[in-house]
DNA sequence: CGAACCCTTGATACGCTTCAACAAGAGTGG
DNA sequence: CCACTCTTGTTGAAGCGTATCAAGGGTTCG
């Protein structure tokens, strides 16, 4: 059948073989486009760009290094430039307990830090990914100077808040098929809508798509088979069709 | 059997009856340790404690009364001063959709006001409750001019995003007796250890303990029963010995 | 080629919900 | 005072949703 290999993604291989370790480099340069993603969309001053620049770090990391573990001390602020990283929980036994996934430019850990104790949770690199690390101290400073910086971080929090808690209602509220239902649309958002048909490339591994719905992959792929049977979407190895958006949506809604 | 009725509690009745809304209030003074509660129990100067009083409002809510509801536009930081409210779904049926609540000199709802729309939740008063609402505006000044507000708000966030986030790990990989266990180990922190009989009095229904826990009041009564065969935990009505605090832990911790 | 990893499918088991019935306390009104 | 109603919690039987276990096939790597 359509048996697609995750290794097509140039995904998996490099989360379980243990490369060696990144070296840090300060010399990576980031797009301004980046920040403004990051901080939420709102115009970053030139003084701030420049503090920002200044005071960052970038990491790289190869794919299933850890970015941080909940042992460690947190005394920074952590965002992923590129590539995605999972927030979980490691354990003894190899299969790392994945809870959320961050992708692209975005924060991974913006509260940690400000509670002086350790991380919330482990954070390992999904496939391989660049953080940007910025110290507590400061950015501490960078906010006496610029209080517009100040409103970026107390809205990223608390946009993380209102994350959270939409997370905790689906768990206990609604059932996998909506959960997945929600994870499909919010992935085919900012495809072009004048075309007639919606394309949905998965590029992670559907059991780490499963673990983020908090389902097991074998009701995952129930869960799929049955969508394509009631003719919402099609199902080809990772690609995924939409053919029945408003079907969808209703799913989704309630 | 031992069958207590919860209007012993004072509770239901007031929730239930929809009595006249209750006026604000300005005169009602709030306790310098009443604030330090809310805000983190580190030092407020007293510059800070006037200010904050200078702009709080105090807002009395009958039981079953809404503080705020997510159609609204959130332009307040709100805390709960005294008595509880839930936070959840109302519905158009009765039963109002209880996610959480919040207890005592606590934040109630510090993140939607700075993304400048609406409330993520709906909030109501469990039983009689006083909120303390901070506009948003005005604590944009205090920050301004006091730098260390702005760490506790900060904190504050976090916490908040630390709390949701063991809330979600726990709904997604720890069955209802687990949640039970850590429910019932929050509930006997404050009690002295020196007391061989660890005694908690529960003082909400037991139905919105079971809405906190994800689970349903039957689950709930199950899982008491359970316990208490298991010597565990005495059950009597609204009153609950922790018999074995060992074994609470241990169900508790993994 | 075998080994390792992925996804899928089926059978079974478990946790929890749903539905229904019942007992008991509190308010209400005759 | 009693009957009636409303609420709450409890208990049991049945059923749904999802996990678990086991087996099989596809792809890539060494």
């Amino acid at each position: 059948m359509d048996n697609f290999n995750i290794n097509t993604l140039q995904i998996a291989r490099g989360a379980n073989k243990r490369t060696g370790p990144a070296r840090d480099e300060l010399s990576t340069s980031i797009a301004a486009s980046d920040w403004h993603t990051i901080f939420g969309g709102a115009g970053l001053s030139l003084a701030e760009l420049q503090a920002l620049n200044a005071m960052r770090t970038v990491r790289r990391l190869r794919g299933g290094e850890m970015a941080f573990t909940r042992h460690q001390r947190a005394q920074h602020l952590v965002a992923v430039l590129k590539g995605s990283v999972g927030l979980g929980l490691a354990r003894d036994d190899e299969p790392f307990y994945l809870e959320r996934t961050v992708h692209g430019p975005q924060w991974l850990d913006l509260s940690s830090a400000w509670l002086g104790g350790s991380y919330a949770q482990d954070a390992r690199a999904v496939g391989d990914a660049q953080l940007i690390v910025l110290p507590l101290n400061r950015m501490r400073e960078l906010m006496a100077s610029q209080p517009a910086m100040l409103d970026r971080l107390l809205t990223g929090l608390a946009h993380a808040i209102h994350g959270l808690t939409d997370m905790t209602h689906d768990l206990m509220h609604k059932d996998a098929e909506h959960r997945l239902a929600v994870w499909l649309l919010q992935r085919c958002q900012p495809e072009d809508p004048t075309c007639r048909e919606i394309s949905i490339s998965l590029n992670e591994r559907k059991r780490d798509i499963a673990a983020q719905l908090a389902i097991t992959p074998e009701t995952l792929s129930r869960m799929m088979r049955q969508l394509n049977r009631k003719g919402v979407i099609e199902v080809q190895g990772y690609r995924v069709k939409v053919l029945d958006l408003p079907s969808l949506q209703a799913l989704a809604r309630d």
